[in-house]
DNA sequence: GTCATTGATTATCGACTGATCAATAAAGAC
DNA sequence: GTCTTTATTGATCAGTCGATAATCAATGAC
């Protein structure tokens, strides 16, 4: 298969010029920023946003006034979704304990996070807009650590209406920070993977039991 | 005092051609490229290393083949000389009680890793390069987290002397990973602090309590 | 079929990048 | 003081960057 020949359905290039609705077309260019941005850091050429959405370069500029907004595109596409709404309801399901609600909520918070394209843009973000992060540790703190406090309370009949005290999620905080550091160590361990891993239940379940210990009433 | 005048020892740009040792100038050169890349990423450019140290560009191809290279010294400068030696000893000074040591040693160990230079530089590094990632992973492990779960098992002794299991290290892991998400929470929290804060030690205590509590002998 | 709309491309700009080379001048040897 | 060594600079190259303007052509309205 010589190289000098072309099919006439070579995937490498398609040269024919394909015409898309604006909001298909933005959809692929916001796609290929979020891949491309992963990999490389937001320092990625919008020349190769460009190829890998399969356009020209200057075609960018129609759906986004410039890089900084191609980027916050990228953002949001990536971090606004990762929230799933049955979440809220699934932490607060009294019926069942808090170490198992917390155990299924964590497996599929990780499934969504621990996926390398979302760690690593994550962190790309954070070292260089500290208002994204500041953002995304307000929706941890509220979403997450506040209610697992919350419900531990509840269910060692403490009552759960006074306010959590920033004393409180110190622990909540520091195995959070553990679990996203887990997968972290994992996506650089072995590169190229989807960011699963066999023991990450296993992982979850001693950081709920760490945390279950230390809200226990014997304990300190 | 207008721009257009410059005083005789203006500090802005100092026109006089001053000629230093090469290893003087050659760690310069290292000391601005580790400030500059810590800030902005390994896509810093050489010319503004070369404005922070005070030289002209083309000066640091004579003390670096290339950019990677000036990389790679930034690396060394900055990673391998974190670990104090003395660390080592005082890690296994059976004369104390574990919580005692490891509470000190952590003290030490994040006054010099939660330097927005340290942490920026690491995180920089583990999104570029996961050779840096994985070594020092194993420093970490090597150094840090295994002598951390012998010198416990010798403290409640059970013995020392048989290898330390995967999963022993998983706690460990967590709760070192999520000291070092403090240390890059606080870090984006308040730009341009030192990396300090009045609760260091405090969280540091809580999570050696963490793992205290779990490889007690009535603990699961 | 004709035409207007607008999605998409080609060509190009100025600024910046990493890197090279010849010319310059500071410091030590004698 | 003179000379040799070499640290340092000025000039410059080819490539890439983000961004703009003019041009082309696919699609739907009629």
């Amino acid at each position: 298969m010589p190289k000098g020949q072309q099919s006439q359905r070579d995937k490498g290039a398609a040269p024919v010029r394909k015409r898309l609705s604006p909001a298909a077309r933005r959809a692929e260019i916001v796609q290929a920023a979020v891949d491309l941005f992963a990999e490389t850091g937001f320092d990625g050429s919008t020349r190769e946003v460009a190829r890998r959405a399969g356009i020209t370069q200057p075609l960018l500029y129609r759906y986004f006034p410039d890089k900084q907004s191609l980027i916050e595109a990228a953002y949001s596409r990536v971090f606004l979704e990762t929230w799933d709404p049955a979440w809220d309801a699934l932490l607060q399901d009294r019926s069942r304990p808090v170490v198992d609600r917390f155990q299924s909520f964590y497996e599929a918070y990780t499934e969504i996070v621990f996926q390398p394209v979302w760690l690593r843009l994550w962190y790309y973000a954070l070292l260089r807009d500290a208002q994204v992060h500041a953002w995304y540790r307000e929706v941890v703190q509220e979403q997450i650590l506040k209610p697992m406090v919350r419900e531990r309370r509840a269910e060692l009949g403490q009552g759960d209406a006074f306010a959590v005290t920033v004393d409180e999620l110190d622990v909540p905080w520091l195995l959070h920070g553990g679990l996203l550091n887990h997968g972290l160590r994992q996506l650089a361990g072995q590169a190229g993977n989807r960011g699963d891993s066999p023991d990450r239940p296993a992982v979850i379940r001693k950081a709920l039991n760490l945390f279950l210990q230390q809200s226990a009433p014997d304990a300190g």
